[in-house]
DNA sequence: CGCCAGGACGCCC
DNA sequence: GGGCGTCATGGC
């Protein structure tokens, strides 16, 4: 990554990242494209922080209105900016199905969410399609001001009490999940540091989190880049591709490429 | 009307 | 331990 200072926005270099691939490819749901004279821009927010950013057709990225000490702080662990996305295709690419994968959707890059929104967000995920997600999210954040709710917040909420929310049988995963974090029975900063079989039984502690949601919280939210969701398009590459299992020499980061494949077949069956 | 959506739960055998 | 109906809601 390459940046440097224009007036109040900051242009960044980057060659593997997209921002259509990234921030619209389901692991996460509060990114909304909105009209601009480039080639696409997105606001969003991380925690706190509202983020306006541009690609443009040459590969650059703007940073609207971003300070250096913003950039530096913040938005570069979240875009996950500091890890080089190349040598991880690179090693994944060793693999005949991957490296077309790979090809297809390179620009994808795993951001480093918040945990507790990403423990929310894929609660509500379950046997639900991403337009109805991104909806009962919205619907959750316009009443905290535009920001996402913190788990004291939640916990005073009950299932009833979010009817409001339009989710369904979801409700009442999201009052429990709300009252053990709150209480610190959940404790997600710990939990994120367990063995990875330790975290998953913790997590699946939690009403509505079976493997799929747990999986997509170690890696969305606590960036576990062995955490390997599966869900029936992942089952589909399986079953067609890896019979035997996914290939042992990228462990490591399955998660990474679990990105690129749920892309890939997606967008060619 | 039916089917499906980045599933989990409860109950059955 | 695997198989199956059920759970809200909304778009097609």
């Amino acid at each position: 990554m390459d940046y440097s200072i224009r007036g109040c926005d900051i242009i960044v270099s980057e060659r593997d990242l997209d921002l259509d691939e990234t921030l619209d490819c389901g692991q996460a749901f509060r990114w909304k494209k909105i009209a601009s004279d480039y080639d696409c821009t997105y606001e969003g927010r991380f925690l706190n922080d509202y983020l306006m950013v541009s690609q443009e057709k040459s590969g650059q990225f703007i940073f609207h209105n971003t300070t250096e000490e913003d950039l530096l702080g913040k938005w570069v662990d979240y875009f996950d900016l500091s890890t080089d996305y190349s040598e991880i295709k690179r090693r994944l690419s060793e693999d005949e199905t991957l490296s077309k994968a790979c090809g297809f959707a390179g620009g994808i890059r795993l951001l480093r969410q918040d945990k507790w929104e990403c423990l929310i967000s894929f609660i509500i995920s379950q046997n639900n399609n991403i337009p109805r997600i991104k909806g009962i999210i919205d619907r959750l954040c316009e009443r905290y001001e535009g920001r996402f709710p913190t788990a004291d917040e939640l916990s005073r909420e009950t299932a009833d009490s979010l009817a409001y929310l339009r989710s369904g049988f979801r409700a009442k995963y999201i009052e429990d999940a709300s009252k053990r974090t709150a209480s610190g029975n959940t404790a997600l900063d710990t939990i994120a540091k367990l063995p990875i079989e330790e975290a998953r039984s913790a997590l699946r502690e939690i009403k509505g989190v079976g493997p799929k949601v747990a999986e997509c919280v170690l890696l969305f939210g606590m960036h576990r880049t062995e955490a390997f969701p599966i869900d029936v398009w992942i089952k589909r590459v399986m079953a067609e591709y890896y019979p035997n299992g996914f290939p042992a020499f990228a462990a490591d980061i399955a998660g990474i490429a679990q990105q690129y494949l749920f892309h890939y077949i997606r967008c060619n069956s």
